[in-house]
DNA sequence: TTGAAAGCGCTAACAC
DNA sequence: GTGTTAGCGCTTTCAA
């Protein structure tokens, strides 16, 4: 590989001159400039981005953690984040950290030792001191009202009310409710809205704690429908679990809308595909990821933030698991 | 941020040493080490990646070049890759191609200036001179019967002639086919073992070109569904078009698997869970993306490879969509 | 066992 | 406008 001294000595000039074309950083004069521009083609000259780096503590690439790619909802936030990121001419480093702490940790050690310029990440739980004293701006993603850490994120405690409202306008008379994990303050969140309001209106609702993926949901899903035939209005935590209990509902014969409604979170793509077509509560995903990535990145260049923290609205959609 | 400098000042012992109790490079009397290692923690002390980087020629990084993350075939493709990278010691740079030329051609660039050790590449078309004179090892996967290129792949014309034999033996009578792109060689590979099959059968099927994306396939699925509602058996290039496919086909009012029988190609888990759940053609999707990240980074690091072309199993999965 | 020093490839003072 | 040079933080000969 051609380095920036080869090119200076083919060219005849002092690498000096060859960085200043290299980065258009003064003037230099165009007869000298061409000359450059010539050793380069011709030595096929590629800068190294590593040696750049070294002296500028500037990588041009960010690390996302997130807790698993392989769950719908990422996938789409992953796309926002990398368009949005090589937009701005940056890389980004993939981490599933499958909501372990450690894990979570030894990525970031690893990431700051190599001098990303800044962490996305879904935190999974909240008071973890993963991200004192880091050397680097973070933005966390998806996760209510930020700390200390600047963060994008969606009122869950709304969207939870919203299902409880929809639910009950469209004439729900036995409630329940499969929620994501509590340790997840996201879950907590919409639970804690969907219970707020039927509370005022003097209902109640069963309540399964679930996890957000399929496998775990099947079960629970199956779980809630044996033992109360009654219910006939479900708040899921998110739309993997909505779908899960689609399945298991038509496994047992149940009439969607008609004999069960369900509602569920997120707005994942393969919710509108499936049949019946999950109503849900959903977020922006993209936007979530795009604006995530705007933010970080303004941060690690130091630019004029206005807010560093960013909630973005959620909209109830209505598709075929309920009725109106 | 400590340096090694610092250690070594802190500590009363050269740089050189610091960094042979650093990398266990070579002997170091008991005592110094005690007191470097002492040094290290109180400064906290993390060595530079990229400093290390760029003396080494080693970055401990990959770049994963796919079409796109959001499509579900790709994140348990990239949750595998992550995993065994990870495993290895190695980061990854996800990067989404949307199977354009340029796209692809300037991530290279990119990461080959950054020098990863490496490349995973599901290339959108063959003949690309985009892997032409790289100073890395490059591994394709999910590609036909690689070239010179090393890759981990799929028999897809098996795969074709297997649903098109399991449709036949189900008492097919109409055969009809939402291909992938032909510019795709999988897609196309699915689709020749598919005709192959039937015409040994002297039988012929209706073929419509798709895409491999939801919106487009819901399209394709609908006019298919439109034009031939004689057709009984439908093969599909991958679990998005069975999925929407079957989406159309219930619209309709179609019975499936009495009046339609599709089988899919992939074995995405979403297939499973929605209902009908969707028989296909199933490919160790987690596999693929460990062995090629192995054989990536034996590669990169010039271990002895017996094979650098390996052929994973497909099997044909029933579920809800077919008769047996 | 240990240290001095060269150098990985680049940028940015500073001098001319 | 252009060149010289001192690093960025690390590893690795080569000597001692």
């Amino acid at each position: 590989m051609a380095t920036i001294r080869d090119v200076s000595k083919y060219s005849g000039v002092s690498v000096a001159t060859v960085s200043r074309v290299l980065n258009n950083s003064s003037k230099v004069k165009s007869t000298t400039k061409k000359k450059v521009l010539q050793a380069i083609k011709e030595l096929n000259y590629k800068p190294n981005a590593v040696a750049k780096t070294l002296f500028k503590k500037q990588s041009y690439s960010i690390g996302l953690i997130i807790p698993d790619i392989s769950n719908p909802f990422f996938p789409e936030v992953a796309r926002a984040v990398e368009d949005t990121a090589r937009h701005y001419g940056y890389r980004v480093i993939l981490c599933n950290s499958d909501g372990n702490r450690e894990k979570e940790k030894d990525y970031i050690e690893a990431l700051s030792q190599n001098h990303v310029d800044g962490l996305l990440v879904t935190s999974i739980s909240e008071n973890s001191d993963n991200f004192k004293g880091l050397h680097m701006p973070v933005v966390a993603l998806d996760r209510s009202k930020g700390k200390e850490i600047p963060c994008v994120y969606v009122d869950n405690y709304e969207g939870g009310k919203l299902a409880a409202r929809t639910l009950f306008e469209n004439g729900g008379k036995v409630f329940a409710e499969i929620s994501g994990p509590y340790n997840l303050i996201t879950a907590k969140e919409r639970s804690r809205g969907f219970h707020d309001f039927l509370k005022k209106k003097e209902k109640t609702a069963l309540t399964y704690e679930g996890e957000f993926d399929f496998k775990h949901s099947i079960v629970v899903a199956g779980k809630l429908l044996d033992e109360n035939p009654e219910v006939d209005s479900v708040f899921v935590g998110n739309d993997q679990i909505g779908i899960a209990l689609i399945k298991e509902a038509m496994l047992r014969g149940l009439r969607i809308p008609n004999d069960l409604q369900i509602i569920g979170f997120d707005g994942i793509e393969i919710g509108g595909l499936i049949t019946p077509s999950l109503s849900t509560i959903q977020q922006p995903i993209y936007d979530l990821g795009k604006e995530a990535t705007k933010l970080l990145l303004d941060l690690a260049n130091k630019k004029h933030v206005e807010q560093t923290s960013i909630c973005m609205p959620i909209n109830y959609v209505k598709r075929s698991t309920t009725t109106g």
